[in-house]
DNA sequence: CGCCCTGGGTTGTCTATACAGGCTTAGGGC
DNA sequence: GCCCTAAGCCTGTATAGACAACCCAGGGCG
C-alpha cells in the first residue's frame, strides 16, 4: 500500500529514530528530537516529522507530552497476557519425541505487505523459513516464518534440527514484545499436506510478531491441527469476567 | 491527549464515516467517498479527510486501494488480548450495537467432570446460562458458562439484558486470576445453529475458569465464528520467539 | 477484432504556513 | 526570598497547493 517515492520520507524519519533506539543511541526516558529538530537536521517538512512521531507514539514506540516533548517509551515487563512457549519444549515436557522438518529456507525480498509489518522498505531482505514441527511422528505445527536479517542475523545458516527458531531467535534477538492474533479457519491446501490434514478440518492459527531493540524482528504464522491442539493461557489482570 | 479544539475535524470525518457504517448506509465492500469528495461536502482539506481514512484503514474498517477507491472492509473482528474484555464494550466501541439472547438460564448439578474443575463435589448446584451475543444483529459469540453460587451469588437473578454476566461477575466476585485455553474446532450443531454457521465453518472456542477469592468463580466456553472472529493479545513477557 | 495509449479520477506523499493550547523557565516586581 | 507574568518551545491540528504512482475505461489505430 505503501509504495510511492519507493520509500517514502516520514519511514525515513521512523527509521532514523528507530536505529538510534536499536543502537543504544536513544535509551527509554530519553527524549528524541522535537518535530522542529528533526525538520532542520533531515530536511523534511513538520508535517512529515509529525507524522512519522505520531505513528511511532501509536506503535508504543514514543511517548508525546503536548508542550513538553517526545521520549522514547519505557518498555515495561508486564504480566503477560498470553504466554507462549516453545513448542519443542512443549512436545517435551510431555515426554514425546520432537522432529523438525525444514520444507524452505532461503533469503526472499519483502513484498509491500510484508515490507509494511516489517516496517522495512519494500524489496528488503527477509530470511524465510518454513517448517514443520511433529510429536512422536505427528504433525503439530506447521511454522512459516521471516525473520528480519538486521534483527536477528544469521537466520539462515542456524541448524534448525539443533536450535529451533524460538531458540535462536531468543538467544539472537532479545525480546522486548510480542503481539499475537488467533483464529480458526480451513487451512489452504498447503498447509493441509504439512499437517496431513482431512479436508474440513479446522486448523488454529496464531499469527505473532516480536519486537526487539524497538524493531520488528520477526514475523511467524503458526500453523496446528484443531483436533489436536490447544492454546493456554494464563492471566492475573484486572478486569475480566 | 487530543484537547485542542475539544473535538478535531480529522475525528469528526471519521465518524461520518462510522456512523454511515453503523447506520448501515455503508456496507462492507461499498464504496466511501473520496478524499476530494470528502474535501467538498464536509468543507475539509484533503490532508485531513486522508488522515481520517488513512487511520480507519490502519484500524481495519476501510480497505484502500491507490488508484481505485476506499471501501467498507469486510468485517474481521478483532478482540483484544486476553485480558478479555466484555464483549460487549468490544461491540460498542466498534460503534454497533448489541443485543443479547438468553438461551437457557437454570441451575443444574454439577456433573463429575464440571466438579472436577470447580474443585466441587459432583452434584452441588452451579448456576447454568446459555447466552448469544449479537452485533448489529449477527451473532459473534456463543457463551455457555456455569458459575459457582458459593462466589457468586445471585447469577440466576440478574437481568442479563441489562448486565452482561461479565459486568456481574466483575462486580460480584472481584477478580483473581484467568486460565484461558483456546482453541479451533467444528461446531456441533446446537453451537452451529446458535452462530448461525454453515456446516463446515469453523469456530474458535475460549474455555475461561476464573478465579475469585481462592475459588474457582465462573467457567466459560465462548464460541466465535472463525469467519468474523479473531483475538488479539499483546504482550511484553521474556521468552519468546 | 484486438492492441496500445492516453486521460481523468484516486490514493500516497511532501511542503510551507498558520493558529491553538500546554508546559517550562527566566526575569521583573513586590 | 517569593510570586507572577510573559516569552519561547513543544505538540496537535488544519489548510492549500503540488507532484507521483496507480487503475480503469474509452478511443484511436493497425
Amino acid at each position: 500500500m505503501t509504495l510511492q517515492p519507493a520509500t517514502a520520507r516520514y519511514q525515513k524519519v521512523k527509521h532514523f529514530i528507530l536505529d538510534r533506539i536499536a543502537a543504544g543511541s536513544l535509551r527509554a526516558g530519553e527524549r528524541v528530537p522535537s518535530e522542529n529538530e528533526l525538520t532542520r537536521t533531515l530536511t523534511v517538512s513538520r508535517m512529515t516529522a509529525n507524522r512519522a512521531l505520531r505513528e511511532l507514539a501509536e506503535d508504543g514506540v514514543l511517548v508525546r507530552v503536548a508542550g513538553v516533548g517526545t521520549f522514547v517509551a519505557e518498555q515495561r515487563v508486564h504480566a503477560h497476557p498470553l504466554e507462549v512457549r516453545n513448542i519443542a519444549d512443549e512436545i517435551r515436557a510431555r515426554g514425546h519425541e520432537h522432529r523438525l522438518k525444514v520444507v524452505a529456507l532461503e533469503s526472499v525480498a519483502a513484498s509491500r505487505e510484508l515490507a509494511e509489518r516489517f516496517v522495512l522498505r519494500p524489496g528488503a531482505p527477509l530470511d524465510y523459513s518454513l517448517l514443520t514441527h511433529f510429536e512422536d511422528g505427528a504433525p503439530l505445527q506447521v511454522e512459516e516464518r521471516y525473520v528480519n536479517p538486521l534483527a536477528a542475523p544469521g537466520y539462515l545458516r542456524n541448524d534448525f534440527t539443533r536450535t529451533t527458531p524460538h531458540e535462536f531467535l531468543v538467544r539472537v534477538a532479545p525480546l522486548q514484545r510480542a503481539e499475537h492474533t488467533v483464529r480458526a479457519l480451513l487451512p489452504e491446501r498447503r498447509i493441509r499436506r504439512l499437517l496431513r490434514l482431512e479436508a474440513g478440518e479446522p486448523c488454529l492459527l496464531i499469527m505473532r510478531r516480536t519486537f526487539s531493540q524497538g524493531r520488528v524482528a520477526s514475523i511467524a504464522d503458526l500453523y496446528h491441527p484443531g483436533s489436536r491442539y490447544e492454546l493456554a493461557a494464563n492471566c492475573q489482570p484486572r478486569s475480566l469476567p
